[in-house]
RNA sequence: GCGGAUGUGUCGUAAUUGGUAGCCGAGCAAGACUUAGGAUCUUGUGCCUCAGGGCGUAAGGGUUCGAGUCCCUUCAUCCGCACCA
């Protein structure tokens, strides 16, 4: 008897594939149904894989081929995100150039993915680190360069047709080209940016965390002014936005995209200020409670601030501004910390009422959104409401709020409680300047005092965004160097685009300056240009962030050996959009929000043909492992743990250690490397294991207790098909082709759901049913070898082939699920009295109520539960019956 | 605090979307075959039980002939956001 060999079979079948490209895509655009499906590609870090990574490639794989067989055309690539900080690092400590590291990662990834057997076109390979890969990276940063965004047409356009309004024409060349540099969709200018003082690199806000750490190194970062390349992504919010109603993503993804951009309706309402000619305006969402602004805030950044305070304060606000500046973060934005501000000792006015209201510098008021000045309103605002109590400012309720307590509303209406809903106007009238609101609700409200701002002139409707512009350099050596020179008169030109790729020049020292500087600055020979007139120029030091790369790479995947387009635009007409897109929830905003960014711009362009890149987003759960700590919280690494009657301890000292569930990490020394898996029990027991563990999408512990259960179950089918003793020429059993039919109804859908753990367990009860005939025909276990083999590719490929076919699975037809043998003509009818199920008795399908209730009554189980009453009996047809005494 | 999700045996999970709760697997138990088994094959396995049943899907309430599934309240866990005016 043979017995599965999983290690050779898997061997050979991987030659077979790699020699005879199975897997090579052909742009056949004579097939109208293509498929394209996509991984987020790697980082290839120094570790190699862990078990996480298979579970998404595994299951766009299964897709992959399933598709394949169902007819599809399938473009099912793979590259690598290999630009990054550790690879940088590593040769800061050894010299090592980081392409060197970098493509020694790739090697080690690559072995690993080819040992689960993914069906990729090695063909389509991308290497974002690849000049032949970055020179079009550089080539779109070219185009953002020379975009701007017609908001009238909302879309971006060529900068060689932006209009130039006539006075900045007149104010001559300088102007001009300041005011086409202010349209760009990139531009270079002075930017506050956080720093990072320990990897000495400037961070986009959102890689800083809440707490004001790097998310990268954990440790703190401060703010810094330095010139940095900056991408207009605002512009393009609404249609962020609004485009996200037409993907199929997970609603919470779409929700997290939803919130960081952020948007919000009100309007700006300008105030004038006693005894100054300036105006500030203020930003609202609720522009109904100007009636109840009792004081007004600006940010510390604000320019104005300066300007305003009168001198008896002066030294105060000066002494505040420099302490908000020197705080953190972390400072600024707690919750817990009490609001902090000062007067400036100057007076607005509110034009609702001309009632004089002191204008404050608070840092609860951030510059960055809206005006970066506000109209507080303590009585109807929390934040404002605590500010007002703190430092003794009137409250003025505006609004009884729609609530029945009347004691909660006494303390609303008296100042002594904040209310932030819905309720009726009062106090909201000045016949002078002929407003009221006064019994009108919220959403009225509004309406009303938006008009009459808007007919006063003093304000206007508006929208805002929290999105703010993408910090879009980075002082590394290790990323797309900007194809930039920066001339010795101060402007700015761009390498032509017959001249990329700018590549990066040969360091001795990879080490950032100290201020921030980029390595680069030492690249002397490379650094400095001089162009035919003899300007002198230097090129740009930093390079673009690792977002760069990943932006765009799912569009060089459908031509990616193209050397003198970024794509064949045909191609690009095949294969886009994206028809799935599967990876991990952790790149939901940035990564996904960048790409679609970049994706509507080259939208815009006319060089993409969709609005949209990823038409289906998937997010597979992570994986988490167990993870041992001691009593004082030291980790333990898992394999010294031993478990002895439900308590765990160290195998060595004995003592005793408590298992947590935690995401896979180094520090707590529970990562699972696949290789160990796959050697000890085959790819296709790996990725069947990884598939079953439970829905795609769940978070799930990994243990390896569980593995055993996909193994036998290979083991069996391999014992069962194998053995050509059990592989008949006759008639199938009834039964079989019963469940046969069945199972392939039940994969054929769950594959189609991404429900793969539920596909398997109906292959296994096939298995089950199969195994207890001892014998199927060859016609069945060719259904089932083509059902199992997406899953399991090695041994679908190995049974097809002792089962006398030749040449590869993957192309075969998919089977069909034949209704005839679906159908049963009896069922047994479960009967349950008052809702409980008590026995069930064996009935024809579709026998008619009347019959049913007939039978079901005069039962004799019936009976005993209904005894002399007259039941009321309700059937549901072929489901279920209930009595009701 | 706001937003999203989840809660089912010892464990991972399933449930034709309002119709038999616990499929499939792990673990455990008993047995068979074996020189041996971390192999293989049977069988059993939610809890309680006076053996007739009773109780069970985080807790409580509701709608329904019928609720894991729908509605309300509460609790717990996870993820994201967090002074965005």
């Amino acid at each position: 008897m043979k017995d599965y060999n999983f290690s050779g079979i898997e061997k050979r079948w991987q030659e077979y594939w790699e020699v005879n490209k199975t897997f090579r895509t052909e742009d056949d655009f004579t097939n109208p149904n293509k498929y394209y499906i996509l991984d987020m590609f790697p980082y290839p870090s120094g570790a190699g894989l862990h078990v996480g990574h298979p579970e998404g490639y595994t299951a766009t794989d299964i897709m992959a081929r399933y598709k394949r067989m169902k007819g599809f055309n399938v473009l099912h690539p793979m590259g690598w995100d290999a630009f990054g900080l550790p690879a940088e690092q590593y040769a800061i400590q050894t010299g090592t150039h980081p392409a060197v590291t970098t493509n020694k990662n790739c090697d080690t990834f690559r072995r690993q993915i080819k040992e689960l057997g993914l069906s990729y076109d090695w063909d389509r390979e991308i290497n974002t680190t690849d000049p032949a890969y970055f020179r079009w990276t550089q080539w779109i940063f070219l185009k953002l360069y020379n975009t701007w965004y017609d908001q009238a047409n909302e879309r971006g356009r060529d900068i060689n047709e932006l209009p130039i309004p006539l006075d900045v024409i007149k104010a001559g060349d300088e102007a001009r080209k300041k005011y086409i540099d202010s349209k760009r969709l990139a531009y270079y200018d002075d930017a506050q940016i956080w720093y990072c003082p320990s990897c000495r690199i400037v961070c986009a806000n959102e890689e800083v965390l809440t707490d004001g750490s790097h998310e990268k190194c954990g440790n703190k970062v401060v703010r810094r002014n330095l010139k940095q390349w900056m991408l207009r992504i605002p512009y393009y919010a609404e249609r962020l936005l609004s485009g996200l109603e037409k993907l199929d993503w997970p609603e919470g993804i779409k929700e997290m995209q939803r919130n960081w951009i952020g948007r919000s309706t009100g309007a700006e309402v300008d105030f004038m200020i006693d005894g100054h000619k300036e105006i500030i305006t203020v930003y609202t969402t609720r522009p109904d409670t100007l009636f109840g602004a009792t004081y007004m805030v600006l940010s510390p950044e604000h320019p104005m601030v300066a300007g305003l305070t009168s001198p008896e304060q002066k030294q105060k606000v000066d002494d505040y501004i420099v302490s908000a500046s020197l705080k953190s973060d972390l400072d600024r934005t707690d919750l817990a910390k009490d609001k902090t501000g000062v007067f400036t000792g100057t007076y607005a006015i509110n034009p609702v009422n001309n009632k004089k209201i002191p204008v404050w510098v608070a840092d609860y008021v951030l510059m960055g959104y809206g005006t970066g000045a506000i109209m507080a309103v303590p009585a109807h605002d929390e934040r404002d409401f605590e500010f007002a109590k703190k430092f003794g400012i009137d409250i003025v309720c505006i609004l009884s709020p729609a609530i029945d307590d009347p004691e909660q509303k006494k303390r609303i209406i008296s100042g002594k409680e904040c209310w932030s809903g819905d309720g009726v106007y009062i106090n909201s009238s000045d016949s002078e300047r002929q407003i009221t609101l006064d019994g009108l609700n919220v959403e009225k409200g509004i309406a009303t005092i938006t008009r009459w701002i808007e007919q006063r002139n003093i304000g206007i409707h508006r929208v805002n965004y929290k999105l703010r512009d993408w910090l879009f350099s980075r002082q590394r050596y290790w990323g797309e160097p900007f194809p930039v020179i920066h001339w010795e008169d101060g402007r700015i030109t761009l390498v032509d685009e017959k001249d990329l790729p700018l590549t990066l020049p040969e360091l001795e020292v990879y080490e950032p300056g100290e201020n921030g500087e980029s390595p680069l600055s030492n690249a002397t020979d490379w650094l400095y240009v001089t162009d035919n007139e003899g300007r002198r120029g230097k090129r740009e030091t930093n390079t673009m962030p690792q977002w760069a790369g990943s932006c765009w790479y799912y569009l060089r995947f459908i031509d990616p050996k193209n050397d003198h387009e970024i794509f064949d635009s045909a191609k690009e007409k095949y294969w886009m959009p994206v028809d799935l897109y599967i990876g991990g929830a952790e790149h939901a905003v940035l990564h996904l929000l960048y790409s679609r960014f970049w994706h509507k711009v080259l939208h815009d362009l006319g060089i993409v043909s969709t609005d949209e890149p990823f038409m289906k987003l998937f997010n597979q759960g992570m994986i988490l492992a167990f993870a041992y700590e001691t009593a004082t919280g030291a980790k333990v690494a898992s394999d010294q743990v031993s478990e002895k009657e439900g308590r765990f301890i160290i195998t060595e000292t004995g003592e005793e250690v408590k298992q947590i569930v935690a995401k896979m990490s180094k520090s707590l020394k529970n990562v699972i490397n696949p290789d160990d898996v796959v050697k000890s029990y085959g790819a296709d027991t790996l990725r069947l294991f990884e598939m079953f563990l439970g829905p795609l999408d769940a978070t799930k512990p990994w243990d390896e207790k569980g593995i055993k259960g996909p193994f036998n179950f290979l083991s069996r089918v391999y014992r069962l098909i194998a053995n050509s003793e059990n592989i008949t020429d006759g008639e199938e059993d009834p039964e079989i082709l019963r469940v046969l039919h069945k199972t392939v109804k039940k994969v054929t859908e769950d594959i189609e759901a991404l429900r793969f753990n539920t596909a398997i367990a109906a292959m296994m009860i096939f298995l089950n049913t199969a195994f207890k005939k001892e014998k199927i025909t060859r016609d069945t276990a060719a259904v089932f070898i083509k059902l199992l083999s997406p899953f399991a590719p090695h041994l679908g490929e190995e049974l097809w082939q002792l089962t006398g076919h030749t040449g590869t699975i993957a192309y075969e037809p998919w089977p069909v699920a034949e209704e005839k043998y679906l159908t049963e003509d009896v069922f047994e009818c479960p009967v349950s009295v008052n809702g409980k199920m008590r026995f069930k008795i064996e009935l024809p399908v579709n026998l008619p109520q009347d019959e049913v209730k007939k039978i079901i009554l005069a039962d004799e189980r019936a009976q005993k539960w209904i005894g002399t009453a007259t039941p009321k009996v309700i059937i549901v047809p072929n489901r279920i019956v209930n009595i009701v005494l």
